[in-house]
This record gives C-alpha cells, structure tokens and sequence, in this order.
DNA sequence: CTATCAATGCGAGACGTATCGTCTTCCCAA
DNA sequence: TTGGGAAGACGATACGTCTCGCATTGATAG
C-alpha cells in the first residue's frame, strides 16, 4: 500500500533529470514520440520513479514547465508587469514579449503540447490553467485594473473580458497558425482592443 | 506498388460506417481511446480499409467531422452569415450560435481533439485549418467587408485581426475553459470589440 | 557514540496486454 | 479477371505493474 511515497527521501537528483529529459525529448521528437520509456532511458532513471511521482506523461511536461517557467522568472531579470501609466505601451510591450516566447522553440513545443492535451482532458487542463495560465491572466488584469482606477478605462470594463481579448487572438493565431505571429500584430492587436474596431467619426 | 488504390470502385458504405464509428467513439470514449482498431471493429470493417483510405485517425476524425459539418449546413437551414445592416446584431446573432455549437456534446469531442491534434502536428493543423477553419473565417471576413463598404469601420480596418478579436477570445475561453461560454459572453465580446475598452470620454 | 538493521526510494528490466502498421488469405462485385 | 473488403496473423513498440539488488536514512541496541 505504497499510495504515498515518502516525500521527503526523494531524490531531486532524479527529479530534475526527469524534468529535462522530458523538456529536451518534446523538443527533439515530438509530443507522441515522448514515451515514459523514452524519458526514463535519457533520465537515466527507473520507469518506477516516474511512475512514483506523476500520474502521467503530461503531469510531467507540466511540472518541467512550471521549472522552465520559474527560471526564465529568477533569470530573465521578469521585473512584473511594467506600468509607466502609459496602458498601450505596457500592453505593447508585455504582448511582443509573449509573441516572442511563443516564437521560441524551446517554449513552443512544450507549451503547444500542454495546450493540447488540456484541451482534451479536463483534469489536466484544470491544473495546466490554473498553475500556468492563470498567473499570467491576473497580472495583465491587475495591470488593466491600475488603468481603470486612473480613469482609462470605463468604471463598468469587465477586466476579465478585457484581458482575454488581447490573449485570445494571440493565442488564436499561434496555436492555430492561421497567420504569422509578429510584434506588429500585437501591437495593431492592443490598438483595436483599446479603440475598437467601429468607426467613430 | 498499391500507391493509388482506384477511388471508383470505393465502398460508400465502408466509408460512412467508418465516419460514423469514429463520430461515435470520440464521443463516448475519448480521442486517446479512439483507436484504430475500435473503429474498424465498430463499423464491421478490415483495418485494412481504413489505412487504404486515411494516413491517420486523425484525418478519419477530419473527414468525419467535414461530413458533420455538411450535414449541418444542409439540415439546419444555415442561411449563410446574415447581413440586416446592423453589423453588431449580426455578429452576436452568429456568434450565439457558435457558442451553442462549441456548447453541444456532439459537436464539442471532435472538435477539441481535432484542434489539439492540428495543435501538434503541423500538416494536420494546415488541413484543419484549411478545410473547417477558413470557410467560417471568410464568412465573417465578408460581413465586416461589407460593414466597411458601408461606411461602419475605417477605411484602413484590418478585416484579418478583426476576426480573430472575435472569434479568437471565444476559442480560447472554449479550449482553455477559463470560464463558462455564454450567450452574454458573447455579446459582450461584440460590443468591447466594436468599440473598444478605453474611456471615449 | 557507534554498530546494526528495518524501511524506503532508486536503477534496471522482465512481464503480460494493447495497439500499432503491414501482411496474407479468402470472398465478392464490377 | 481485377481490385477492394473482411478477417485476422504477425513482429514491433509502449503501456503500467512487478520484482530484484543497491544505497541512503533514521531508529534501536550495545
């Protein structure tokens, strides 16, 4: 009856070894090639030790994500949300940033994969949404929220709306490929959700 | 050499019985329990038939849904995109309905499994896109057109971002579940795109 | 304070099952 | 007579479980 391992004789030697081989084989083969064989052979590790910690393969692409995450957090020198009160310029700048993670390969093909398995099981989508997306979703909302008290936005703006509009296009276009994704559209992309599209004159 | 089998002499019947097994299973069990196998015992048919005829079962999974797509447009009076004049009630009128549609257990298996597959595969993506995705798109690309002839948004509006505000943020909140899709999401989203978030005032 | 020892995670890989994609066989219809 | 279809055998691969020693750790006994 070994339903809860002992968490604290882990090894996080084994752990992080997992966690990279499982990043670098998404990379190299493709979210299908990546089997718990596979991850295990590179980890150098038993196939029992990730059976022991994850319930499967996905869990695993999400918990090294969430450490790839949290370095490009520590590293990267991520100073939070900008907000110099200018609202088109921080959205600007944080949207061309996401343009440019989602250009990269290192983050794309574990991010695509996630996203997809997610979007078939509920369970994983859950966690997938609420360890990494959701994050990310409050900052620009807190962001949008600074703006609405500084009276750029209207009192009644839904902010969650508000934020999905500048994702959900974003998101759109990168996952579907329905066209290149470039700073210039994220910048035309906050133009129009802050003016709209209908003409004012 | 039975590179090109002779199309003339297909069986409709395996065909259909093919379609409609994998309609069936990716409904009742799941896209990773919809095996090639189960399909080919569902509809009473040699494996053999179905990799004659499709590369993948994600292809049998796109030709399934392009014939439930067809279906739909000739049962249920779909009388193209409407254009009254009132650009904003068109554009609610058909997004309540994709809504709807994203909200229907018959159509909601096929469709994410079919996303999350293109997701990962890039050809399959292209073909998804090309062949379910774009026609709906153009749909919508026409009526903004058409509002743009008449003098509803700017000269210079770019009709492609358009359509990706609008239907962009409704995939998302449906792929990622961030909260319930509704009717007054729906059209709160029209009126936000149409005229913007920011204070007018 | 040290020497044992039980407990438990780990590396390795054997095991039976499921599905893969190919193939062979016989059958049937054009 | 030709070629697709139904059925299923076939070797390969990955699954998830398991059983081995081995190594580390924390408690117990001298």
């Amino acid at each position: 009856m070994a339903k809860t391992p002992d968490a604290s004789r882990r090894s996080d030697r084994s752990r992080r070894a997992i966690l990279d081989a499982a990043l670098a084989l998404v990379g190299e083969a493709g979210y299908d090639k990546l089997t718990i064989e596979a991850i295990a052979a590179r980890a150098g590790v038993g196939k029992q030790t990730i059976y022991r910690w994850w319930p499967s393969k996905a869990a695993v692409l999400l918990d090294a994500s969430l450490a790839l995450a949290g370095d490009a957090e520590s590293e990267g020198g991520w100073e939070g949300f900008p907000d110099t009160g200018d609202l088109a310029a921080d959205l600007k700048h944080v949207l061309r940033a996401t343009v440019d993670q989602f250009n990269d390969a290192k983050y794309e093909a574990p991010a695509r994969a996630l996203t997809a398995a997610g979007a078939t099981d509920p369970a994983l989508g859950a966690e997938f949404t609420a360890k990494l997306l959701e994050p990310q979703l409050a900052l620009y909302e807190a962001r949008l929220r600074s703006a609405r008290e500084a009276g750029q936005l209207a009192e009644d703006t839904d902010l969650r709306l508000a934020v999905e509009m500048l994702v959900g296009p974003l998101t759109y276009r990168w996952l579907l490929r329905t066209a290149p994704l470039t700073h210039a559209f994220a910048d035309a992309l906050v133009d129009r959700v802050l003016g709209g599209i209908a003409k004012v004159a």
